[in-house]
DNA sequence: GTGAAAGCGCTAACAC
DNA sequence: GTGTTAGCGCTTTCAC
C-alpha cells in the first residue's frame, strides 16, 4: 500500500505550479509544450487525480444516486444496468440503494445521499411528494423513473374528474400536468389499454387487475379501459413482496372464481398469479387467461410462455441517466417509452 | 435550494469551537452541559455533517463498492440486496458496478474506485489475479464473493496434481491454498457433487456440464464427481451474455442427442437450456434431464418445475458486506455457505 | 473539557 | 500562459 502521488507532487516533479497541472489534466489551457511535459510527469508518477479533493471543493460529489424497490425484481435490475451502462461510459459512479417499496427507508437512503453531497439522483420513487421534498429543497438534479410519487389527494380528484370528461369527450386528452420533477415512464396507458382489449376481444368480461406499489397510473388505465361501472372485487393491491403477492393473487382466485382473466401489474405479481392458479389448480390459459406486466427473459421459460406487456427497462434506465446527466432546457422534459404487447400463450377465448 | 449548514455555522451559533461540535457529534469527550446544547443548536440548524469533508480528511470516502457481472442476472440481484441489506443497517453507500463479465470493464471500474477512494470493494471478479493487482496494491480491502479470480497457469496445475492424488487418496482433503483475500463462496464441490450423484442414481451416464465465466470451481467439481474419463464434448462452455448461453446449449443438444442429462452452471444457463431444448422437440424430463445451479423464483414457474442447486445469494452478500466492513483478525477468513439440492421437477430415470 | 490551527487534494480567482 | 493563494468542511493534534 504505497500511497498515492498527489497533485502537488506532479508539479514540483514537472517544476510547474499545481493550477498549470490542474489545468492541463482538466483540458485548460495551456501551451503545448507544458502539457506534454505534464502529462508526461503525471503518467510516470502514475498520479490519479483524487476525487476527493476535487468533491471538497466542488461542494458535490460526481456521479449520481440511483434508488428501486428490489434488485431481485428482474425489471429494477434491467432499469439498474442500463443506468449503469450510461454511467459507465461517462466515468461516473453510481450510489445505489434499495428501498423495499418502503418511503421509510426511501426517506433515509435520501438523507445519506445528501450527506454524501450526491445531488444528481434516478428514482423510482416509493414515498409522496413529502418524502421528496427534502431532496428537492436541497437542490437535487432528481429523475424519476418507472413512476412518480404518489400525490396529494385533490389533484388525485382533479385527475378523476378529467377522466370522467375525457370519457365523455369533452376534453381531447390528459390536461398537461406541469412535471416538478422529468422522469422517464412507460406507456403504461397504451400498454394496459392494449392489453384490456386483446383480453375483450377473446370474449372476456370479467378481468381483473393485480396492482402493487406504485401502479396506480396502471390501475387507473385499467379503470378507463375496462370502462365503468368497474367491478371493485376484482381490482386488488399486494405490497411488493413476494408473499404479499401470493396472497393478493391466491385471494382474488378464491375470492372471484367467476374471473375469467387477469392483468398483473408487474412481474412480480405475474409470477404470483402463474404459482396461485396452479397452486389451486386453475390451467392457464383454459381457466384464466394471464397477462403480465414486464418482459422478462423468464416469461417464455413458463408454460404456457406468457403473454407480456413489454417495457424497455434497459432503456428506461439508459435515459434516465442521461437526462439527470445534462437537465435539459428550462423546463423539466417527461419522457414517455412505447409498450408492446407480446403475444405468447397464456390467453385464451373465454369459455 | 437553500445552502446546508455547516460545522462552523454549528460552532458559532452555540458559541463553541468547532472541534467541539465535531467531538459531540462523533461521541468524543464533551461535559454533558455543552454536549446537550450543541445537539439542540445542531438540530435546530438542521445541521447534517458532509461526508465531503470527512473523507477528505481522512483520505477515504466511506462506504463500498460493489462489482457484479450483471444485474439482470437472478443471483447477482439477490446478492446485491444482501450486500445493500447490510449497508443500509450502517448507512454506508455502496457504489455498484456491472462488469458484464469482461476484464476490461472490470478493470476500469476498479480505477474508478480508487479515484474515488473507495477503500473497500466486495466483487463478483471476473479477472485475473493480474487484474486485481492495483486494487490490492492500493491497500483496498478486497472480499470476492461467488468466485474467485482465475489463478496462474502453474497453480491450476498443482491443482490438478492434487485432485488426483485425492482421488487416489493419497491426501485426505484439498490442500490448504493460502488466500490472499477473504472471500464468501458457495460450497460448488459439494453442490455439483450431490447433484451428479443423484442423476447418476437415476441411471444417467452421459452427463454434460454447461457452464458459463468464473464457472471453474463447479467444472472441477463436475469432472471430479463424473470421475475420469471425463468426455470432454460434454463440458461446453459459454460467455456471459444470454445468447452465448443459448449457443453453447443449443451446440450441445445437438452435437450430442444421446446426451441424457445436463447440469447447468448457472440460472442464466438453466434458462438457455429449457430454450434450446423446447427449440429441439426435447422433452424435459423424458428426453433430457436438468438440474440448474442458482435457485430464482422463477424455476418453480417452469414446467416442469426446475430441480435446482441453490446457494444463498442474499446472505452471501450481506456476509461479504460484514467481512468488508469488519476486516476478521489476522490472516483472511474465506467463508463457505452450504448449498442444497431442491429436487422438483426436471429430472427423471434416464430412458 | 475546550479552542485554535493545521491541513487533507483539489479548483478557481487573481495577479503577473 | 502560468504561478500563487485562498479556501471547500471536516478531524485531529496540541496547547491551555
Amino acid at each position: 500500500m504505497e500511497k498515492r502521488a498527489t497533485i502537488k507532487d506532479v508539479a514540483e516533479a514537472a517544476g510547474v505550479g499545481v493550477a498549470t497541472v490542474s489545468r492541463v489534466l482538466s483540458g485548460g489551457s495551456a501551451s503545448p509544450r507544458t502539457r506534454e511535459h505534464v502529462l508526461a510527469v503525471a503518467a510516470q508518477l502514475d498520479y490519479r487525480p483524487s476525487a476527493l479533493g476535487r468533491n471538497l471543493r466542488q461542494r458535490r460529489t460526481g456521479g449520481m444516486g440511483l434508488l428501486v424497490p428490489d434488485l431481485t425484481d428482474t425489471f429494477y435490475g434491467q432499469l439498474a444496468e442500463g443506468v449503469l451502462a450510461c454511467a459507465r461510459s461517462t466515468g461516473e459512479p453510481v450510489v445505489v440503494g434499495s428501498t423495499g417499496d418502503d418511503p421509510e427507508q426511501e426517506s433515509e437512503l435520501i438523507g445519506m445521499l445528501l450527506e454524501q453531497s450526491v445531488d444528481r439522483l434516478i428514482a423510482v420513487p416509493t414515498g409522496d411528494a413529502e418524502t421528496w421534498a427534502p431532496a428537492v429543497r436541497a437542490g437535487m438534479t432528481v429523475v424519476f423513473a418507472d413512476r412518480l410519487p404518489a400525490r396529494p389527494a385533490e389533484e388525485e380528484q382533479q385527475d378523476a374528474v378529467d377522466d370522467l370528461m375525457r370519457l365523455d369527450g369533452l376534453i381531447p386528452a390528459a390536461r398537461p400536468r406541469p412535471p416538478e420533477v422529468p422522469s422517464v415512464l412507460a406507456d403504461d396507458r397504451a400498454g394496459i389499454r392494449t392489453a384490456v382489449r386483446y383480453l375483450r376481444g377473446l370474449g372476456h368480461r370479467r378481468i381483473a387487475f393485480l396492482g402493487g406499489p406504485g401502479h396506480d397510473r396502471r390501475v387507473a388505465a385499467f379503470r378507463e379501459a375496462v370502462g365503468a361501472p368497474v367491478d371493485e372485487e376484482l381490482v386488488v393491491f399486494a405490497t411488493g413482496s413476494r408473499d404479499s403477492a401470493y396472497a393478493a393473487a391466491s385471494g382474488l382466485f378464491q375470492s372471484r372464481p367467476d374471473l375469467t382473466a387477469v392483468v398483473a401489474g408487474g412481474n412480480v405479481l405475474g409470477e404470483a398469479a402463474v404459482l396461485a392458479a396452479r397452486e389451486l389448480d386453475l390451467r392457464v390459459p383454459r381457466d384464466v387467461s394471464l397477462v403480465m406486466y414486464d418482459d422478462v427473459p423468464w416469461a417464455e421459460l413458463c408454460s404456457p410462455p406468457l403473454t407480456v406487456i413489454a417495457q424497455p427497462g434497459r432503456d428506461m434506465g439508459y435515459r434516465a441517466a442521461e437526462l439527470v446527466l445534462r437537465p435539459g432546457g428550462r423546463r423539466p422534459r417527461t419522457v414517455v417509452l412505447p409498450t408492446e404487447l407480446i403475444i405468447r400463450g397464456s390467453c385464451g377465448p373465454r369459455r
